[in-house]
DNA sequence: TTGACTCTCCAAAACGTTTCGGAACAAATT
DNA sequence: AATTTGTTCCGAAACGTTTTGGAGAGTCAA
């Protein structure tokens, strides 16, 4: 124990010589630097980081509050972030602290401990709401914060997103070039981002193609709700032949309500999704959809972090990346 | 800042007093407790962790950290443990901290770390393998834990674990009673100890039953590898009627096995698999698994740790919570 | 020779908490 | 009256690090 005072007495040296030789200050010479840092290598010296905190201020820790709503947000791409994050974090010496609370006043309570005792010296804000409290608390408490997707407010903050509105942009124009006129959308419910801009790519595609923009159903993000939904669509006399769909869990749901209607998806009714989760190549037929890289992201993420940390704001702001469209038999191509 | 003097000097009292107060020591007037805890109460007092923990040795954290393999570890499931875990911890004051590390040199060198630098009083190890050095290198370290899943070792442990054993065994039989015969297990790779279990239950229903037990293949938890596998099994001449899966990823590859070589799942082929998934309702025909209570797991493993920390040893070893068994289209049930 | 400057090093304070070992006083016991 | 016991409080040390503000010795210029 108490580590740095040992290596000081084992070098005959003060505990602020072996401290500031293992900063790198210049104010060491060159050669008692090489032996102190020789030595701490030897026995495997790290400051204790309680100790380290303490004194600098800092904990050298980023929080990330899972949103755990009742409808559950079990997205398996969410694994693969942490671990992307936590890679990227651990590269520098910095720990990923995990919290777990429902939107609404635990949320607020988990943040504002956060905040109140400094736990964290940034946070990671996941599935951003439209009109997102979680922006506001952390800018007004001034704490460095990066967004996974975007919100609505004038402020300036730094996030990363996928191009959900050109994706969706993409995909519908697609469809209508192949001759389809009646397009509906099954979205998220609207207080997530990604929804509004989702559907803000199938509508402004609509639109430009003069086609009617009135086939919008609005659902939870799971099959079920995505299959009440589309059957309710597929009742009409009048019914859409296309399903763009927000997520490929609706998607697959859409998929099961085309197949009771007696309809054939792919040929009858063409259905799409995004995320490209891995059920999304086993559904019959696969399902056509489109896919963000999530090692981009979780890195992307990191690094504003660090740069927010670092110099105080980003290089820049915000970083939009695109999406890898992957077509399949869903919408009639070859698998 | 500097809290705790500025309430003692609010309150005219000394810091030991105050301090004293709060922790709910004997020796404290019952009346300036009092006084002292409104206080705290109205400027929502909590005492910095970083002096907290430099003091008193112990971090109130806890880790887990995740093995991110090269084939990934998509579980859905994961995300839902995690969240319980959270909320279980938050509820006295722990931090979750998550790390990611590839098993191998990477993941020793993260629970060193953790080890030496007292970063976490205790750990979670998830995805416990048979031979598993996470268990060897946190035992001689003498730092608290607790495993989900089961590991083989001498030395006693606590986990918390499904009884997959018992749940194949009861999927076997079932099948076994139907007047199946040629009953497959499709396993995920044996270094995993969940894998081995699961194959026991099968081979032991088989051979009490006095069934071929020579139908075993092993492939990775994943639908590609599974329809593999299963397309291996389907192309023999004495091909068997029964593919049971030891997850439900694997269970959906096996479904699009069989419904390539023209045979008609839940008729021809009945397939089982294991975790219940999202995607396990919407396959064509929905999959008979079974699951196990995520919620349950989550706070068992909290509550584990807890006795751990606060007594040293907890109240019983090891839990094994039964499965439930969830039978539907893919196996013949009704939906 | 003196003063200024450079180079290396270090003692001590500080971060905010917990806790050891009393102190001061009143009440009870001998 | 003297001693013990009990109650309530507090000063000061400690946890391991970083950092401030020099100290001492040597070098260079005036």
């Amino acid at each position: 124990m108490t580590s740095l005072r040992s290596l000081a007495s084992d070098l005959g040296l003060s505990i602020t010589t072996v401290s500031r030789a293992l900063d790198g200050y210049g104010d060491v010479a060159i050669e008692t630097r090489e032996r102190v840092k020789k030595a701490a290598a030897a026995i495997g010296y790290r400051p204790n980081s309680a100790a380290r905190r303490l004194r600098k201020g800092f904990s050298e820790t980023i929080a990330l509050v899972m949103p755990t709503e009742p409808g559950r947000f079990y997205e398996p791409v969410f694994v693969e972030l942490l671990a992307v994050l936590g890679e990227r974090l651990a590269a520098r010496h910095y720990d990923l602290m995990l919290l777990a609370a429902r939107p609404g006043a635990e949320e607020q309570a988990a943040y504002r401990r956060i905040i109140k005792d400094r736990r964290a010296d940034a946070c990671i804000i996941v599935r951003t709401r439209r009109h997102d409290e979680r922006v506001a608390l952390l800018q007004e408490a001034d704490i460095p914060f990066v967004c996974h997707g975007r919100t609505e407010t004038q402020v300036p903050y730094s996030f990363v997103d996928g191009d959900g509105e050109a994706g969706f942009r993409e995909i519908t124009n697609r469809l209508i070039g192949r001759g389809h006129t009646r397009i509906a959308h099954l979205a998220a419910p609207d207080r997530l981002t990604f929804a509004e801009l989702r559907a803000r790519g199938w509508h402004l595609s609509m639109r430009t193609a003069n086609l009617a923009d009135d086939l919008k159903r609005s659902c939870l993000a799971t099959e079920e709700s995505g299959e009440i939904a589309a059957a309710g669509l597929l009742a009409s006399s009048d019914r859409p032949t296309a399903l763009v769909c927000a997520t490929d869990r609706i998607a697959i749901g859409a998929v099961r309500a085309v197949q009771a209607s007696g309809l054939v998806v792919g040929r009858d009714v063409v259905v799409t999704g995004h995320d490209n989760i891995h059920a999304a190549r086993y559904t019959n037929p696969a399902l056509t959809t489109m896919e963000l890289d999530v090692r981009n992201v979780g890195e992307c993420l990191a690094d504003k972090l660090f740069e927010l940390l670092d110099a105080g704001e980003p290089k820049q702001r915000g970083t939009v990346f695109p999406l890898r469209q992957i077509l399949r038999a869903s919408t009639g191509e070859a698998t």
